[in-house]
Formats: structure tokens, sequence, C-alpha cells
DNA sequence: TTGTACGCGTTATCAA
DNA sequence: TTGATAACGCGTACAA
């Protein structure tokens, strides 16, 4: 009976045809509730995220990739269960009862850190996760990952071309994994370009953060001529504590973003920025995790590498 | 037994506390599974966004919120699950299946509309909620409202004692019960200041938008000399159209936001703003639907009304 | 190829 | 107050 409605061999056609027939005048659904403790499986996948709240509410990347895992969720009938945790150890107690509730059959790993524990946590509980990115740790996981640093690159690229000579970072967290990528990336292009790496200052993805950051590298002696900043975000703030010394953007300074959120078009001067596909990213990452729950292996697959957005927040630094 | 282990009474102390015992040595834990099957329920509630992709990243309503139902969920042991949607069809579809599979005892309903359609719906399929302000429609779902209008008005009387005549107001969508509320607030504290309404136009909350509506204000014979966004990210759009055209803001316009995003006071100049309590809002409807569910009727419950906050991109207008 | 009976781990009911 | 037993509804192994 149900090898008929699940489409499996061994049923005359003429009888599945009648079953499904049948079910269908009934108004019959398949009870969810039944077929997961039957089946051991919670069709559903999880995501914790572990931020700030006040820091979530301004980061474009969750609700972008969210929507991008949902659209290859619900096609395939998994729900998407949300977890928000203030901090580290809430973090561990979260996937533990994901886990040990078997409200998930897997999850994403998002925000990867330096020497990240959750990666032998997860494989300690066995839950099936997808890593956003290639962690620096041995993981048996398959990785979707999204170049970042040649985004960062093709902006110290197009900073040297311009002819800047002193270009300062303000990163993100060196714990995340992106956060010192997109910092390593930054210095190894100015490297690479037999310049003298900059001023680098890191911060916290905040706006305040960017501002902090950016008053201090304008307050140095011989200030940067041009800041790569680790997000939109900070570099906004940072335009802005430039205007409010009467420093010219992109005149006396030039500044470059990254996430290409929408807002970053529409300010004064338009944001030079890198984007990255958060919303594919998503897609990805579902099809990867759903797959690797259904037993097939998978590989790590790479995404399209982020892309640089010439706006007019660039320019040849002042003579 | 279960009932020793659900706490409940008819069960002698000594038994209990044996059963407990046993339970811990054995490493027993309850199975989330069997308690769904069996009781049927789900211990999860759900949100459905129901946003253009691109939109919702902009957007610090829904993170904050989450954050904050999440704070309380964790604690009562519900999950959230959530689901991102398109357009208006997928929608309805999207709280059938919610509530066919069984997989949410109740919802959040957010962005309430005029005459919004869904309450019939989940009423039809009986499915509980609690809807994110008060609908213009009947309904038998206990609202979690938080006053907008006395923000909108406080910011209009405040741009009134500055000395403006001339307000416009760069609305949401008219469809969305906010986007209706915050343009009526505006309008009626004009009136009741004895101006005449200034120009109002519908946008559509994203910064290009708000980009739009802003150079079509400027663009008229007698521009306003104050402009009252109806959220931040328009209202951060429309500062760098006034820039570019080299408008001075608040010297010769004045502006104000709704929400208060991190952004906010790190825009040049500092905006003038809203502000709601997000997380709040969710701790307090979270905890008001997991009542509903309970069987706890819940009346609607009035959240601390939107504040004011003022900063620097308002002034007395231009002699 | 088809029908049947049992297991999944709870909650709920009913005797004892 | 306690213990045994029947649902809950689907997957599946096994017998017909």
């Amino acid at each position: 009976m149900s090898f008929a409605l699940n489409g499996r061999p061994g049923v005359a056609e003429e009888t599945r045809a009648r079953i499904l027939a049948a079910a269908r005048a009934l108004g019959w659904t398949p009870s969810h509730r039944a077929r997961a403790l039957s089946s051991s499986r919670a069709f559903a996948v999880g995501l914790v995220m572990s931020r700030p709240p006040e820091l979530l509410g301004a980061d474009p990347f969750f609700p972008s990739f969210i929507a991008g895992a949902e659209a290859v969720l619900v096609d395939r009938q998994e729900a998407l269960v949300l977890q928000v945790v203030p901090g580290r150890e809430a973090e561990e107690d979260s996937y533990r009862r994901l886990a040990a509730d078997g409200r998930v059959d897997g999850v994403f790993l998002t925000d990867l850190r330096v020497d990240d524990p959750r990666i032998a946590l997860l494989e300690q509980i066995s839950l099936p996760a997808v890593t956003l990115g290639r962690p620096d740790v041995d993981s048996t996981f398959p990785a979707v990952v999204v170049d970042e640093r040649s985004g960062i690159a093709a902006a110290v690229a197009h900073l040297v071309a311009l002819g800047h000579e002193r270009i300062a970072h303000v990163a993100g967290p060196a714990h995340f994994l992106h956060g010192a990528t997109r910092r390593a990336a930054w210095e190894r292009t100015l490297v690479d370009a037999g310049l003298p790496p900059g001023r680098c200052l890191v911060a916290d993805f905040s706006a305040a953060g960017g501002a902090r950051a950016t008053r201090e590298l304008l307050d140095t002696g011989e200030p940067p001529t041009a800041i790569v900043y680790a997000n939109d975000l900070m570099a906004t703030a940072g335009l802005a504590v430039a205007m409010e010394r009467g420093i010219d953007v992109p005149g006396q300074l030039s500044i470059t973003g990254f996430d290409d959120t929408e807002i970053a078009a529409h300010l004064r001067p338009p944001l030079t920025t890198v984007r990255t596909d958060a919303f594919g990213w998503g897609k990805v990452a579902a099809r990867t995790l759903l797959d690797l729950i259904d037993g097939k292996p998978g590989a790590d697959v790479e995404m399209p590498p982020a892309q640089l957005v010439v706006r007019a927040s660039t320019a040849p630094p002042a003579p």
C-alpha cells in the first residue's frame, strides 16, 4: 500500500492507480509526523545563527541566504528550522538539542571560525552538515565555497591601478574565517603589487565599529588614501566619518565595501563594492545538504567568485 | 510512567523520584517525534515571510523580531520554522501546507495588509495565530500591537515645531497596514497642526524606490522643506539624492526615517528617526502565541509606542 | 503481486 | 495510585 504511494516498484500499474485515486477521493494526506516517527527522519534542516541580535538586523547575508535555501527546500517538502543564540556556549547546546530531539536531519554551518570546534562537535553527534566556505580544520562535510579572495583582490588591484599606495583595511573579527580570508587577500594583493602592506584595523562588522576604525585610521600622521572595508555597513559608516571631517570621497579618500547591499548603489557617492550571490549560495548549500542527508556523498562545490562592482567611491588619489 | 516525567499530579513522590533516577541512569530522552505523533502537536511555530528576496536583505525588522521570538521559544523547547515565499499565491499554499502537514502549532502573522485574506484563511484551517498589529478586518486572533502612529506623529510635530510648513511623506505600499497607518498618522498630524497636507508618494520600502520618490518630490515647483520617510532605507537613499543635487541636509531639507537601524546613527548627518523595539515585539508575540496554543485565550497586548529619536537630519527650514 | 502484522516511542484510557 | 494496553499513522519485512 505505501509502496504504491511512494512510487516504488513491485506494484501493478492498475493497482497503483486505484490506490492513488482512492487517496485523492478521500482527501488523504500522508501524516508528516507518522512518517517522521517511522522513518526517524525530521524532514527539516537547521540553521543556527549566533550573533548578537543588534548585529543581525544589519546583516544582509542571512535573509538572502535563507531565501535561497528555502527556494529549494519547499520543492522537496523540507522545512527550515531557525535558531538564534546569543553566544558561543548556547551555540553548542543548540546543535546538541537539535540533534538529540531529532528536530533536523542536517544543518548549515555558517560564519566559519578559525579552528572551528563545531565541526568536531557535529561529527561527534553525527549530524550531517554543509559548511559555507572551506574550514581550516579537517572536515568530512561537503563545503560550498565562494571565493571571496578574488573579489577583495580585484578591489585592491583596482585601487593600485588608480595609483593608490597607502591602502588600509578595516577587517571583520579575526576569529571568523571570512574575516581572516578577506584580510589575507588584501595583504597578499598589496605585497604582490610590490606595495608595503597598509594598516589593518579589526572591527566587528558593525557601523559603530567601522566608524571607530575609520577615525583611528584618519587620525594617524600619514593617513591612507584608500580604505578597503570587509562589509558595506562599515564602509557606509566610514564614508560618514570622512564627510564629517570634510574629507572628500573619492577625491581625497577612496573606499570600497563588501556585500553589495541594496543601499550601496544609493549612497553618495555610490559605493564601489564586492558582490556575492547569497541567494545562489543558499540554493546550492540546500541542495548539497539534502543530497548528503539522502546518502549521496557530495563533493565540495565551488560557486562563482565574488565580483568587484566599480562605482563612484573610488578614484585616483589626490596629487 | 509518563505522568511522572511530565510532572503531573497523581503520582507518589517516591515513585516519581525513582523513575526520574532510572531515566537519568539510562540516559533516556523523550522522543520529540513520538510525542508529536501521539499528542498531535508539532512543538513548533511558523513564520512565513512573503517579500521579494532582494528586499528581505535590507529589512532590519525580521532578524530582530526572530531573535526576540527565539529568546522565548528556546526556553519552551519550541522550534521556529521559517518559510520564504516570493508572492501572494505561494503564500496561501505555504500556510495550508504548514497546517496540513502539522508542521507547526501556530504562526506569526506579519506585514498585515488592508483587508488581509490570511486572517480568514487561518481561521478556516484553524491554525492559531498572533497578528503583529491590529487587523482592519474581524479577527479572532490576539494582536500584539506597537503604536506606530505616535512615533510618526512625534516626527511630524517635531518638524512643525521647527517651523516647517511643507512636509512631504514617502510612504510604503498602501496595501500594507503599516504603510497606510504611517501615512495616515503623517496626514492627521499635519491637519491637526492647521497645515495643508503635503505631498505623499508611495514607494516600496526599497532604496531605489526611496531615491525615485525623493527625486520626484524635489523636482516639483515648490519642493517640500522636510520629508518624512516610512523607513530608514528610503530615508538614506533620499539623503544621497539631496546631496547629489547639492541640497544641504538639514540646512535646506530635513528628513526623518523609521526603524532606527544601526546605520542611522552613523550616517552624515545622523538620521532623526523613529525607533521600534522589534526584539521585544518578538518576545511578546512568541509568548502570546504559545499561550494561545496552550489554550489560554490571551487578550490583545499593547507594546510601548514607537519613539522619536532626534538626531541631526532635522533643523529649521531655510529662511 | 498482494495483503498483513509489527515496530517506531509517546500519550491516554481503563482496570486493578 | 499504579500498571497494562490501546491508539497515533506510516514504513517494512514477511507471509500468502
